[in-house]
DNA sequence: CTTAAATGCTTAAACGATAAAGCAAAACAA
DNA sequence: TTGTTTTGCTTTATCGTTTAAGCATTTAAG
């Protein structure tokens, strides 16, 4: 097996110290006084060697991994994908590389995630957590690498967060709905501790008492999605005062109730308008393209990356709180 | 700030040698015969301190990471998010941590993330390799760290690589939409030098040629589907013999091309029948759900981590080759 | 009662890179 | 000529962990 070069393969052929090796390849010549033909020499035998620096040994030293690590929720949601390409891309920019994890909506796994991470010692974490996670979260905070929360938080814990106005945009969302003619609102939302979820049910309640209106609210479990969804939208469109348009709080929600609404054969929006958060491929396929709400991935994404660097650099702990617009985006859906 | 304890630190607590508290750490006690007593103390110090393991002097100790680097195409297309998953899982369920990047397509990028993971001492690599990345795939050759591809190859690089066989499984999916009846068949694929797609083409050309059939193929560049994907679908429906099948050659292709059907109110599959190569939620959600070639990713994902761990193991060089099994799933749009 | 073996720990070197400090020799100033 | 700078390199310590080798004691064996 062929080995990798080492600063020592160099020094040895170059006949000088390891050391000299490392002023001239870190380009600390001048700082160090180096001979110009020495540097010379030592390129271009690197050059020859093909010579990479080993990263951790360089870590070691340094006390600094140039590494971010990850955890989203679900990496197969390209919601969280799409969060983790911006991240990755920004970090990049940076130059720190990030290490990922999917927690899949599993709080153990979570846990190892983090553990694990930490033990590699990223400089930094940023992470998506799973409903429960509040005391990772605590342990966290007593240990001494920074992290931010993106997308989902927890009010009660000082932490910086980057995310959206949940409230304001499901409150917008439902009275879009109203102004649209919809009287009898039905929202489909996960059964769940999250706050942003929690939030985005409180828009919708608020924005309907406000005009006098009416709760419909619907809950299904993300670990049985397919069938309480389905329920859901069952009892929705029961009794002799059906809904006439139904909200979704998650893009995976949405997905799952318009896979049944087209079994059953329902005409959106005529007989049914629909609103979801968050975006999707499948939105734009149905055949009356759905109303959703925009997140702004790309800013949530370089924002938590900016946040995550100044605490690492700052050693700062002042918590930072960012919050980005959403845009509701109009399609047929609820027109 | 917080510093993070060392095995220095337990030592000092425990008045012992730092290679003491390594042996009772890493449960070598036997082997160091190291004293009972001795022993619960520093598990109790380690406890107390809450001891860590640090990764990367270990790593450097030990000349492996226990990292595999992986290197998809794009992690916002969710057939490769959900790659990723399980070839995080399965790393994770056999010690390894997963680094990883999203080449997004860009030779540029996919050379920096090389050589970015390479320089943090993975063990080993997995890689959906970019359009062109012929040389850089040659060079990582050169070097000692194992690497498998998956989802594409190069047939002319002998390397280990986890598939199926594009060729066989569009060559069904054709053989398909001829037995329901359709003449015309057309195609849409990217204008591309990747093998795997190229032999979803020979699979299209050959089932039609075998059925006394004429090709008509049209094709799309990634850079610019939108446009160009909008395109071949008004070329395949012009003239006096429109096409009545259409079959994409990648999810993301049919996504787009499905996003005109329906802007153009064309009836599938009554007008036009539909197959798409690889799965999409949207599929599911068109208002004739959408046949397609379903990927075994699951098994994929996995035989790329078996197969990585084998090489790094056994400093195997022996180049592996796994063909796992399609399956058509037949919906509406193609009846 | 001597010798050998077992016990319980420490020392020291190593992984690869970095960087402060040290040391000759050459160049310059007075 | 003597002393000071400058130049060009080496020595050495360090990051945190692992592990072979070493060194006293104590215990067991003969």
């Amino acid at each position: 097996m062929k080995k990798k070069t080492s600063l020592k393969d160099i020094a040895q052929e170059a006949g000088v110290s390891t050391a000299l090796v490392s002023y001239v390849l870190t380009n600390k010549e001048e700082k160090a006084r180096v001979g110009q033909e020495m540097a010379k020499k030592i390129r271009k035998i690197a050059q020859k060697l093909n010579y990479q620096p080993n990263h951790i040994a360089r870590s070691l030293k340094s006390g600094r991994s140039d590494t971010i690590g990850l955890i989203v929720a679900d990496i197969s949601n390209p919601f969280f994908g799409n969060i983790a390409r911006t991240i990755e891309d920004e970090a990049k920019r940076n130059n720190y590389t990030v290490i990922f994890g999917s927690s899949d909506e599993n709080l153990e796994k979570s846990g190892d995630l983090i553990t694990v991470l930490l033990n590699r010692q990223v400089d930094g974490l940023i992470l998506i957590p799973t409903e429960g996670s509040e005391q990772q979260i605590k342990q966290l905070r007593k240990q001494p690498v920074p992290f931010v929360l993106i997308d989902r938080y927890f009010p009660q814990i000082p932490v910086s967060q980057i995310g959206i106005n949940n409230f304001q945009a499901s409150y917008n969302a439902i009275s879009h709905l109203i102004k649209t003619g919809h009287q009898r609102i039905g929202m489909i939302a996960y059964k769940t501790t999250l706050h942003h979820i929690n939030e985005r049910k409180r828009g919708y309640t608020e924005a309907l008492a406000d005009n006098g209106l009416g709760s419909m609210m619907k809950l299904s479990r993300y670990s049985n999605i397919r069938k309480e969804t389905r329920q859901a939208i069952d009892q929705l469109l029961q009794g002799r005062k059906p809904a006439d348009a139904v909200f979704f709080a998650t893009n995976s929600l949405a997905i799952e109730g318009l896979k049944y609404i087209n079994e059953l054969g329902i005409k959106v929006p005529d007989e049914l308008a629909v609103v979801s958060f968050d975006e999707s491929e499948a939105f734009d396929l149905f055949y009356s393209p759905i109303t959703f709400i925009r997140q702004p991935i790309l800013e949530m994404g370089n924002a938590a990356v900016r946040v995550l660097l100044e605490h690492i650099r700052n050693g700062e702990k002042k918590p930072e709180n960012i919050c980005i617009d959403t845009e509701l985006v109009i399609r047929k859906s609820s027109r």
